[in-house]
DNA sequence: CTCACATCCTGGATGC
DNA sequence: TGCATCCAGGATGTGA
C-alpha cells in the first residue's frame, strides 16, 4: 500500500484505534522484515502509550510515552489488519482497515500489537520490503531515514518555485526524478505517472528543464506542481488506491484505482479531451512508465 | 556527484 | 494440472 496516499489513508485508519491507547503486548514472529528490528523491540514498545500518529513521506511514526517513535515503512506489500475485542470477523469493513484473516495474512503477519483497550492490529507483510525501527523523538527529523526526505508535496512549503529549485541542473528524465524521495517525499510510479499526464509532461523529458525563467519552464512547473498535489489530494480522498495483488485477501476499501488516466492503461484511449493518443508503456530505470505520448511533451 | 541497474522477497497472472 | 517466466506499490548499494 505504499505510496503517500496509502501510507496517508493506514494512518487514518490506525488512528482512532491507536491514539490514546496503551499497548500492552508485542508479538514478533521474526528477527527481522528487510532489516533487523531493533535492539530490544518488545521491551521498548510494551506498556507504551501512543501519544500521537504521524506520517512523514511514506513512513508512519508512532510517538510513543517513553519519548521514542517507532518509525514503520510498509514497502510493497506491508499492511495493517485491525480486529476488535468482540470482533469475530463477521464487523463491516471500514475504510483502511483489513479484517479477513485469510491464510495469507496469517502466514505473513510479522508483528502484533495489542492494547489494553482490546484491540488486537496484526503487521502483514509477504514481501517483507516493510520494515520498523526505533528513533528518538526529539530531532527525530535528523534520523537516517529521514534526515534526506525531500519536501512534503501536500504541505504549504511545496509549489511550483519549490519543484523548480529541486529539478535544477538535473539530467535525470523527470519520471525518475519525481521518484527520488530526496527531492520530493511520497511519489511513488503510479501518482507519478498520473501527475505527468495530467501536467502534459513527458516522462522522458529532461527534468533540468523545468527549472530556469522562461516562460515555458514557469508554464511547465506551474502544472506539474498543481498536478502532484490535485492528484495526491484527490487519492488521499478516495482512501487510496486497492491495486489487484492479494484481491481476494484485500479488505481495503480505496478505490482511487478507478480514476487511473495511465497508470496501469496501456493500449486505452488517451483520456485527454481532443487527444487521438494510445497509452503506451515503457520501462525506465527498471520500471513501468505509463503515459501518452501525444500529449505528454 | 549523478544516474542506471541489480537486488532483497513472495505471490499472482500468463503462457506453454 | 503443472511448471516456467515475468511482473508488482520501494529504496538501497554498486559501479560506471
Amino acid at each position: 500500500m505504499p505510496e503517500l496516499p496509502e501510507v496517508e489513508t493506514v494512518r487514518r485508519g490506525l488512528a482512532p484505534v491507536l491514539v490514546g491507547a496503551k499497548l500492552i503486548r508485542v508479538e514478533q514472529r521474526r528477527p527481522d522484515l528487510r532489516f533487523p528490528f531493533p535492539a530490544d523491540f518488545i521491551a521498548r514498545l510494551q506498556g507504551q502509550r501512543i501519544e500521537a500518529l504521524d506520517r512523514r513521506a511514506k513512513y508512519l511514526l508512532m510517538r510513543l510515552s517513553s519519548g521514542e517513535t517507532l518509525l514503520m515503512h510498509l514497502g510493497m506489500s506491508g499492511r495493517f489488519l485491525i480486529e476488535t475485542a468482540d470482533d469475530s470477523g463477521k464487523n463491516p469493513q471500514k475504510p483502511g482497515y483489513f479484517y479477513q484473516n485469510t491464510d495469507l495474512s496469517v502466514k505473513h503477519e510479522h508483528v502484533v500489537f495489542h492494547t489494553e483497550e482490546g484491540h488486537r492490529i496484526g503487521y502483514v507483510d509477504p514481501r517483507r520490503f516493510g520494515f520498523m525501527d526505533l528513533i528518538p523523538q526529539d530531532g527525530c527529523d535528523e534520523a537516517p531515514w529521514l534526515r534526506d526526505l525531500g519536501v512534503e508535496p501536500l504541505s504549504n512549503h511545496f509549489d511550483a518555485v519549490v519543484l523548480q529549485r529541486v529539478l535544477a541542473g538535473s539530467k535525470a528524465p523527470l519520471k525518475s526524478a519525481l521518484l527520488d524521495q530526496k527531492r520530493i517525499a511520497g511519489l511513488g510510479n503510479i501518482y507519478v505517472c498520473e501527475a505527468l499526464h495530467r501536467a502534459g509532461l513527458s516522462p522522458l523529458r529532461v527534468a533540468g528543464t523545468l527549472s530556469g525563467t522562461s516562460a515555458k519552464a514557469r508554464q511547465r512547473s506551474d502544472a506539474l506542481a498543481l498536478a502532484i498535489r490535485t492528484v495526491l489530494q484527490e487519492a488521499v480522498a478516495a482512501g487510496g488506491s486497492s491495486l489487484k495483488d492479494f484481491a481476494a485477501a484485500d479488505g481495503s476499501l480505496g478505490y482511487f484505482q478507478h480514476a487511473f488516466r495511465v497508470y496501469d492503461q496501456e493500449g486505452a484511449a488517451c483520456p485527454v479531451q481532443g487527444c487521438s493518443g494510445v497509452v503506451e508503456r515503457q520501462v525506465q530505470a527498471g520500471r513501468s512508465t505509463f503515459y501518452c505520448a501525444r500529449c505528454q511533451t
